[in-house]
RNA sequence: GCACCUUUAGCUCAGUGGUAGAGCGUCUCAUUGACAUUGAGAAGGCCAUAGGUUCAAUUCCUAUAAGGUGCACCA
């Protein structure tokens, strides 16, 4: 081979090699394996918000996740590492206004279509640099399997799932408490709050006949009672009857309650009442039916009924409103107080509590699910203890927030009346269907837009058809112009009885130009048509399955709609439908099997009919998204990909996600697809700088990975990130570790390097035998390998990569090397091939166990070394 | 307050029922012979503390201490 340079040069080595694997097919899984019965291995990239760059998280992530997914490839096995992309809408949102506030310009300012528009341009632009960084990284997942939250099939779907929990009674909407944050101008759900001792003053302050202690006295013009202890003799003549009280802005008259709530030991056992503004209060203020008066609005600020304080902030208000009650001698003393404060976990300001109209997800019988998947042990936990972080969680569930008051997301599918009543979307079923067999498919020719007759065959498919869909509910049928869909379309119609038939010119067949009639030759159509000089082009095939889909969402019929179309353009159909992009329709309608005579199910949402309906602005909460994401992005619920690869085998994420995002994977998942998402979840810690700080940009302390990337390397990196650090831990990551890995592909590269050079071409190595002395440095090998493909299929990943860095280093080239180094450079042939084949052997063996760590140093040695029966690549050897 | 985690070499951390390992750092030596992005060698740890189980504990159990994280905490 030709000389090897001294040191491995990654920089030209990565983005090459990686567009080779790319561009070979073989991250599909149905490319990189023969085998049906090989078994399959899937996993779904956590889908990283579309809103920054990589960080280290993300790194490890994907170096996880891909280790896992080379490996079970080499194995043999079809394996999916599915990629994907979040909106993030709350994150997003966030990270967007800040780059506004930048400019100078303000979200409140802006209508909604240009805004959304704004965060679109800037996702999709940030998309792009994020699938460059997991390129960088070397993970091997389908890029042609993508999925956004965004794409529009999942939207949709999203939107259905709510209209499904909707018409089971699983979501409601309630006038309730909810955390605000006057900066985000948004609800937050419990899991979006972060709770923080602060210390502030307690008041307290004559309240007619009462002493009562607030930290908030700005609040009192809002209150509407007074609690006590109904054991509390020391008020119970005043129960039940109404106090005055004195305020700066004059008199109110207050209830007095009894309320076991109130713990009389604590301040003055007396308890004044703002239901408005209060979590405790307002659940007081239900439970004996009190006015709830807001005195606070959205933005923080004291309304009209505050009087002369209208219009100031929280803190000016609290300041003015103590200083009067001095003044007035109201305020009998005052003390340091240490309380708990939630806050907005993003701009760290004071959630307001406040009362509003929300949609809620009732969490009981999902939290229920949950439990039982855990009881079956139908989930493990890696590190076992977050079962338990888990499991109390789901025992504590309140109901989940799904409203956001922020554009960034999905809509929440609903309309309301001028009575305040509910409307839902109509849920349209179509079933997309192929004609029967027709001439040309029986002759293995291309009917594109030719009109050919369906074979007698195909009458009988379209028969079988008709009699399959008997209870579907079909109501309208529609089919193209083209004979062998018309033919179709009117056999089932006639069995089914249906009426309601229509023919939609754009839905026929792609046209494939001069290949029309000609013997397919293993093309299809679509790729027929792309090839051709006056077929139909990709943006022409979108335009017409759009203007298809525009049609669909007009249709008004009570039933089901049977789309009887063609193979080719009904896959486009779905392809446009999902909101894919174009250089992947022919990879899609490779994967749909669109058999004659069968179809698939497509749902959409119809906006409802009636005067005077608002539609909710509202977008739901992103977990609601993310949650469904392991099977709405395997394309749930009759994709051939869901029924493959669903559930996946593992879900590997960071251990903060605990309670955002997986509890809610585990039991929707268990409601839409009566099935645990994952068998396995695998949570890593935090990566810390080196000294186990946290990284933030506040302390500049933040490692990028793509520049550790570009210093040293992506093998380097990733093993950096997954040697010593074991499920659940933290981790301090430090450049002088990647260098310390860098070193080591050196060190591989250069042992590779050694044998080449000494390779022999005129030696039959490949064929000569080993002496007792050799075999048992190769068995030792085996023992090693053993050790580390257990250690890996057990998610062991950071003793394998340790293990196989020692053998690598202190077995193979400080012992194995140098024994045979005199056999090697001698003269005795027969002894020259031995070593060379022990060698040549456990480097091969080697580089493929070595491979799923560091994929790339590893394909480009494999690429240029002797081995006898090589693969296309590395990536798709055997092990 | 409750739960969970951590405590091992100067630093950051692995690991183990039979008196311990990595990376970096430190010290010494080696440079035409695969590799100085290297090699050879060295120093450095009663594995937080106290009990218990065991023939044997750094490893299992209990308690304590320190640190961390999460949850809940009422005016």
């Amino acid at each position: 081979m030709a000389d090897m340079e001294k040191q491995y040069n990654w920089k030209d080595v990565e983005s090459r090699v990686y567009k080779a694997w790319e561009e070979s097919g073989y991250f599909s899984p149905e490319n990189s394996t023969s085998g049906e019965g090989s078994g399959q291995f899937s996993t779904i990239m956590p889908p990283p918000n579309a809103n920054g760059r990589l960080h280290a998280g993300h790194a490890l992530d994907m170096t996880l996740k891909d280790i896992l997914t080379r490996y079970w490839r080499l194995k043999g096995k079809r394996a999916l590492f599915l990629p994907g992309a979040d909106h993030a809408g709350f994150e997003t949102q966030v990270v967007y206004e800040k780059q506004l506030e930048k400019e100078g310009k303000s979200r409140m300012e802006m209508d909604r279509e240009s805004l959304y528009k704004g965060m679109y341009e800037f996702t999709l632009e940030n998309k792009q640099y994020m699938e460059d960084d997991v390129r960088a990284l070397g993970a091997s997942c389908d890029w042609s399997r993508e999925k956004f939250t965004l794409d529009n099939d999942i939207i949709e779907k999203v939107r259905l799932s709510f209209v499904k929990l909707y018409e089971d009674g699983l979501v409601y909407r309630a006038n309730r408490i909810v955390n605000w944050c006057t900066k985000h101008q948004t609800s937050l759900s419990d899991v979006e709050t972060e709770s923080e001792e602060r210390e502030d003053m307690l008041y307290y302050i004559e309240y007619g006949p009462f002493t009562i202690a607030t930290v908030r006295p700005e609040t009192i013009f809002a209150d509407v009672a007074i609690a006590v202890h109904p054991n509390d003799a020391r008020y119970s003549e005043h129960v039940g009857k109404t106090v005055t009280v004195k305020t700066p802005i004059g008199e109110q008259e207050l209830q007095v309650i009894a309320d076991d709530y109130v713990d009389p030991e604590f301040g003055t056992g007396a308890l004044k009442i703002t239901p408005a503004h209060d979590g405790n209060d307002f659940e007081i203020g239900k439970r004996h039916n009190l006015p709830m008066p807001e005195t606070i609005n959205a933005y923080g600020k004291l309304t009209e009924r505050a009087g002369k304080y209208a219009g100031m902030n929280i803190a000016q208000a609290r300041e003015a409103v103590v200083a009067d009650l001095e003044s007035m001698g109201l305020l009998k003393k005052k003390e340091a107080y240490k309380h708990v404060v939630p806050f907005c976990y993003k701009c760290s300001r004071v959630i307001e509590p406040r009362i509003m109209d929300q949609w809620f997800v009732k969490m009981e019988s999902f939290a229920k699910k949950a439990l039982e998947a855990l009881d079956s042990k139908k989930i493990d936990f890696l590190p076992g203890n977050m079962e338990k972080i888990f499991r109390y969680w789901m025992e504590n569930t309140i109901d989940w927030n799904i409203s956001r008051q922020i554009v960034w997301g999905i809509k929440i599918p609903v309309w309301y009346g001028e009575d305040g009543a509910i409307h839902l979307p109509k849920r349209q079923k179509f079933l997309l269907a192929r004609h029967g067999e027709s001439e040309a498919n029986r002759d293995k020719v291309m009917g594109a837009q030719n009109d050919v007759a369906l074979t007698d065959t195909g009458k009988e498919q379209a028969l079988e058809l008709a009699k399959s869909l008997k209870s579907a509910g079909i109501s309208k049928i529609v089919h193209s112009p083209l004979s062998r869909s018309k033919e179709s379309a009117q056999i089932i119609a006639s069995e089914l009885g249906v009426s309601d038939i229509e023919e939609w010119s754009d839905i026929a067949e792609v046209n494939a130009g001069e290949f029309a009639g000609k013997p397919i030759e293993g093309k299809n159509v679509l790729e027929a048509a792309l090839e051709s000089k006056d077929g139909e082009k990709l943006a022409d095939l979108t335009k017409r399955a759009q203007a298809v889909i525009e049609r669909m969402r007009a249709v008004d019929t009570e039933g089901t709609v049977l789309v009887v179309g063609h193979r080719s353009f009904t896959s486009v159909l779905m392809s446009v439908w999902a909101g894919r992009n174009e250089k992947y329709y022919t990879a899609d309608r490779r994967r749909f099997t669109f058999e004659n005579a069968t179809y698939k199910e497509l749902e959409v949402l119809i906006a409802p009919k009636g005067e005077g309906l608002t539609e909710e602005t509202d977008v739901f909460d992103t977990w609601f998204s993310s949650g469904q994401w392991p099977y709405l992005a395997l394309g749930y619920p009759d994709s051939s990909d869901f029924k493959t690869y669903y559930p996946t085998d593992v879900m590997e994420t960071g251990a903060d996600l605990i309670f955002k995002w997986v509890p809610r994977m585990v039991f929707m998942s268990a409601y839409f697809t009566g099935t645990e998402p994952f068998k396995t979840v695998y949570f890593h810690g935090m990566i810390n700088d080196a000294k186990g700080q946290k990284m933030s940009k506040s302390k500049g302390n933040v490692l990028s990975p793509i520049e550790l990337v570009d210093e040293f390397g992506a093998d380097a990196l990733r093993m950096s990130l997954v040697i010593g650090n074991p499920a659940g831990a933290n981790m301090a990551l430090s450049k002088d570790k990647v260098k310390a890995y860098r070193n080591f592909t050196t060190k591989i590269w250069n042992a590779a390097r050694f044998v080449s050079m000494n390779w022999d071409e005129s030696l039959d190595v490949w064929n000569a035998s080993l002496s007792a002395e050799q075999q048992s440095l190769f068995d030792e090998f085996s023992a090693a390998k053993k050790s580390i493909e257990d250690h890996i299929q057990n998610f062991r990943l950071h003793l394998a990569g340790e293990e196989l860095y020692h053998y690598f280093w202190h077995t193979f080239a400080d012992k194995v090397i140098e024994s045979q180094k005199a056999a090697m450079m001698g003269e005795d042939s027969a002894q020259k091939a031995s070593a060379l084949k022990l060698l040549g052997t456990l480097l091969k063996e080697q580089l493929i166990l070595l491979h799923p760590f560091m994929p790339f140093v590893t394909e480009e040695l494999y690429q240029n070394l002797p081995f006898a029966d090589k693969k296309e690549f590395l990536m798709i050897e055997s092990l």
